[in-house]
RNA sequence: GGCCUCGUAGUUCAAUGGAUAGAAUAGAAGUUUCCUAAACUUUAGAUGCAAGUUCGAUUCUUGCCGAGGCUACCA
């Protein structure tokens, strides 16, 4: 039998099309049965009239008496206008709930020889990681898992802007103002302490500006002109020569920089296989680019700069490589590209993670790879996602309006704490397990408040209205796992008896609603792989969740006499509570047993 | 200017071209001798504007209005 009854109706429908009126139907349509009328399952009518002439209505009635003839599964039929709504007998639904029920992972699809590289985080080092890079983390992070679970090898990687002109700004302000102050000496994380002085340089920065805006310079000149901006050049420059100060600097900085940066992906729950830092790729894609200029994919300008010419497919010219020689940032990613797939072999595709300012970016990239010959430039994808912007509009961290990682993440964490300790129901948990559950509990809604939305839309956060607790959030769906775990705990107290297969004569409506749900839980994975759509897994497990806790509010589970029935609740109850977990686990949201 | 996104209840989010556009929150009204009330039940409230394609449009096309982004020898 199968799993899925549409894979069986859609058969059924074409054999009674074609025994009715001898025509052969391409597909058929099918959608759930809304819930304000009866039935299982609908097929769509109007779609057929194309092929087959007639009365939507009579046409329906035709189908549902055959089917309902011929096909066991089908009880009844009724039809509404063009719609033929099918009702599935409550043997099927039983049926599917005992071939599953026991398979924790259900749903989850066994890794096979595909192999995906999944690219996300990649911050700059000269600062600590805010709500947007929050953004990226987490769905780079889920999107990967996802993947995984819909049967994809994946590799966890991220490019690490460690060089440029940003870092030395910090640099330089710290040689300046910082009179030797490490994050030992001061306490502080290494990134913030490194953020602060990116700060300083553009306070500084700007302070110049006036001054030399005041003595009559031109605006845009002095913007040019500002001695300390012309230093951070000079820095770089010796940077690149390999200037032992700058680069032991640089090598110092940076490394208070990862172990920041460490925290913050730690407590944020993500995870990388592999590393890449610019420092390292950033001439890789030199040779590459030599390469493409004797095959005649780029050109050189006058002045030695090399371009490519994408007018014909409707873009620009784009520099590939200065005129001094050295590489901009395409000419880096062109190398990294092609690095990975020389590390990683078995890789057939690459996803990455980058806001949606950089759309123009990709697509230029990946049609440079295409013209460069590389096969596997069709396999690359950009999973572009909308910027996270306050009510003030755009995040930007030399004017501070940021919303910082690791702040957000204890200030979700407090709130959870407190909503926790007003409803008092842990007063047996130890202080270190309270803290754990309430950081599970405010990350999960953080976490949930941004994955459930669309990665293509864009976020407006307003700090002064914090994330809610309650409604469709993550602290709901964990607080319905809790209520699981405690109904399971009770069940196993008093010997619930646990039959390998359950038996009841008819289900009622929310049962057979959950079951329905929990078969949907397999496709909504591969549609949220296709789609790179965390936000399907979370609306998915909202509508889950919201139909147990009305199923547990209407029917009675530990309460029940029927010892069959209370033993099928207990079951249906448990595979909900493991749909939960597997869902959430793709989210990167831990579940808890008590809350 | 050119190119790319996006406009859905007061607010935050849903809706493979399909039925009466779903939720949450804020508002109103209820439910705790009953398995955890971070819950449940009821109620009111929305497709920016105008055409077109279609049996049928929130979804596709065009125009307008509005928001954001890209258009650097920055990353």
């Amino acid at each position: 039998m199968l799993m899925n009854i549409q894979k069986v109706l859609d058969e059924k429908v074409k054999e009674a099309v074609s025994a009715i009126y001898g025509i052969a139907l391409p597909t058929v349509e099918f959608q759930p049965t809304r819930k304000d009328f009866e039935g299982d399952v609908t097929v769509v009518v109007f779609p057929m009239l194309r092929h087959v002439k007639g009365n939507p209505v009579q046409i329906g009635e035709q189908i549902g008496t055959y089917l309902k003839k011929e096909v066991s599964e089908v009880s009844g039929f009724n039809v509404v206008k063009g719609f033929l709504n099918i009702s599935i007998s409550d043997s099927f639904y039983l049926s599917f709930f005992n071939k599953v029920k026991d398979n924790d992972e259900f749903g989850l699809i066994a890794v096979q020889d595909d192999a995906v590289m999944v690219e996300y985080s990649s911050p700059n080092t000269n600062k600590p990681l805010h709500l947007g890079h929050v953004r990226n983390n987490l769905l780079g992070y889920s999107v990967a898992e996802i993947l995984k679970a819909s049967g994809k090898k994946v590799y966890k990687t991220q490019i690490i802007n460690d060089r440029g002109i940003h870092i030395c700004k910090s640099m330089l302000a710290w040689q300046r103002f910082g009179n030797g102050e490490t994050p030992e000496s001061t306490g502080l994380k290494g990134d913030k302490l490194v953020g602060n002085y990116y700060v300083a340089f553009d306070k500084a920065y700007k302070e110049e500006i006036a001054e030399l805006v005041a003595k009559g310079v031109e605006k845009e000149v002095a913007e040019k002109e500002a001695p300390i901006l012309l230093e951070a050049q000079k820095m770089l420059q010796k940077w690149e020569a390999g200037d032992e100060e700058v680069v032991s600097l640089w090598k110092r900085m940076n490394g208070w920089v990862y172990e920041g940066f460490e925290t913050t992906y730690k407590n944020l729950g993500v995870d990388f296989d592999t590393y890449y830092y610019e420092s390292d790729t950033y001439l890789l894609g030199k040779d590459v680019v030599a390469d493409g200029l004797e095959k005649g994919v780029f050109y050189k300008k006058e002045d030695g700069s090399v371009w490519i010419d994408l007018t014909d497919e409707g873009l620009d010219e784009k520099i590939v490589l200065r005129s001094d020689g050295t590489a901009v940032y395409m000419t880096q990613d062109i190398g990294t590209a092609i690095q990975r797939v020389k590390d990683y072999p078995d890789v057939n595709g690459m996803v990455y993670t980058v806001g949606n300012e950089q759309d123009y970016h990709f697509k230029v990239l990946f049609l440079i790879l295409k013209k460069l010959g590389f096969t596997w430039a069709d396999k690359l994808y950009h999973l572009s996602y909308g910027m996270v912007d306050l009510p003030s509009g755009k995040m930007k961290s030399r004017e501070g309006t940021v919303v910082d990682a690791d702040d957000l993440m204890e200030d979700m964490t407090q709130t959870a704490a407190a909503i926790s300790e007003e409803l008092g129901k842990l007063e047996d948990y130890s202080d270190a397990e309270k803290k754990e559950l309430y950081k599970m509990i405010g990350l999960g809604a953080l976490k949930y408040f941004i994955l459930k939305v669309d990665p293509k839309k864009r976020i407006l956060f307003d700090p002064k209205e914090s994330v809610d607790f309650q409604g469709n959030t993550g602290p709901f769906i964990q607080y319905t796992y809790a209520r699981i775990q405690s109904i399971l705990r009770k069940a196993k107290e008093t010997n619930v008896e646990r039959a390998a297969l359950v038996e009841v004569s008819e289900l009622h409506l929310k049962e057979k609603e959950l079951i329905k749900q929990i078969q949907l839980f397999p496709e909504t994975i591969q549609l949220a792989a296709e789609n790179y759509s965390p936000a399907l897994i979370a609306n998915y497990t909202y509508d889950l969740v919201k139909e147990f806790n009305s199923f547990y509010q209407q029917v009675s589970i530990l309460g029940e006499e029927d010892v069959k029935k209370k033993d099928f609740r207990v079951q249906l109850s448990q595979k909900v509570g493991n749909t939960i977990q597997s869902a959430f686990k793709l989210l990167g949201i831990d579940v808890p047993e008590r809350m």
